[in-house]
DNA sequence: GTCTATAAGTCGATAGAC
DNA sequence: GTCTATCGACTTATAGAC
């Protein structure tokens, strides 16, 4: 039996974990090193290997915690909803995603660049299934004439491209934006496209 | 004064190069190893190391020449065209460089997820003025009514995200869709889209 | 040009004192 | 729970034989 956690044990697991996602999403894996994590979450490294038996459990945690929310904002798309407000409520929900965790997308974006190795059986069956029902749905919408037709797959793509670029490419859109905000002008920008894509 | 390359040396320093996007494309810089490198080029570390004088001047060689080529098709925006036309074909070329050179693709989305620490200041001066130019060029014809008024730094950004993500994400693309080929549906996919934004 | 051998440093992880 | 010390494997790069 584990005792339950103490407040020590809760901040520095938290600690752990904030600072294993900084180093990861910037570096992915096999680029990152304890030292840094242990660095960045102000513990020695045998202290971090305390709460984490090893590199591999960090990195696991982190991604375990990340597929749990990633797949909410398409899961909540409703078939019984208006089409066209619901594909833009839900490139608006994955914006903000991006907007709020950019950290998260961009460790997403790593293993996925390095072939997905620990979430590929994950994304060939969970997420293979949550696209297949949701495109579905919008074929469905599609063939009743509330929506122009699209290819429903190259529809979610396209909305996971354009709202993850600004959080993974942060530091392009920045040297080219200068001081201007994105978010502000991505949010117009995506309303207009898919709105006037998706009308009829 | 350094002898021309003989057919060895061209050979040897080509495998390097494909040898290096390879790894380098897949585990970013810091994940990569030269005994990595060495093993996918066919050669001994040292051998390899006789060839290029560290694994920074590797990946230096390879990002030069990436960079050379990854502005061209914005280059290539002619204002002189007929706006429509010119912004599909950007679309298309961006495609195109997607599906051909997917590791050089990779390589730039490593080496802007880790922050662009070897070429932020390209993308601060080069890439922004191009961008800049371009911009107010689509600016232009969105003011003479000849396309929608649209934000032409986001529709730029669209244009990269929506491309460099069928090479990017890749692994995640091929687990949703299976069998199917990405490329055809996308390139039908990405021309409608443009066409409903863009007409006026 | 290509190899073996190795230097010099970093990596993940463990031992054991406190 | 946290530390210092350290092991053994790995990593970049060099030396020197052939």
């Amino acid at each position: 039996m584990t005792k339950p956690a103490t407040r020590i044990q809760k901040r520095n697991q938290a600690a752990i974990l904030s600072a294993g996602l900084d180093i990861f999403s910037q570096y992915g894996f096999r680029g990152s090193t304890l030292d840094q994590i242990a660095d960045a979450a102000g513990l020695s490294k045998p202290n971090l290997l305390y709460y984490f038996s090893s590199k591999e459990a960090i990195h696991a945690a982190l991604l375990d915690r990340l597929l749990a929310d990633w797949l909410d904002p398409l899961q909540a798309l409703d078939a019984q909803g208006d089409p066209v407000r619901e594909i833009l409520a839900y490139a608006k929900r994955k914006l903000a995603l991006s907007k709020d965790y950019p950290r998260e997308s961009r460790l997403f974006a790593n293993e996925i660049l390095q072939g997905a190795p620990r979430i590929e059986s994950i994304l060939r069956h969970d997420l293979k299934a949550l696209v297949d029902e949701k495109a579905a749905v919008i074929q469905g919408w599609a063939d009743a004439g509330k929506i122009a037709p699209v290819d429903p797959y190259h529809l979610i793509f396209s909305i996971w491209a354009l709202t993850q670029h600004y959080a993974d490419f942060d530091v392009q859109v920045r040297a080219v934006l200068g001081d201007r905000a994105p978010y502000d002008g991505a949010a117009v920008f995506l309303d207009m496209l898919y709105r006037k894509l998706l009308t009829p």
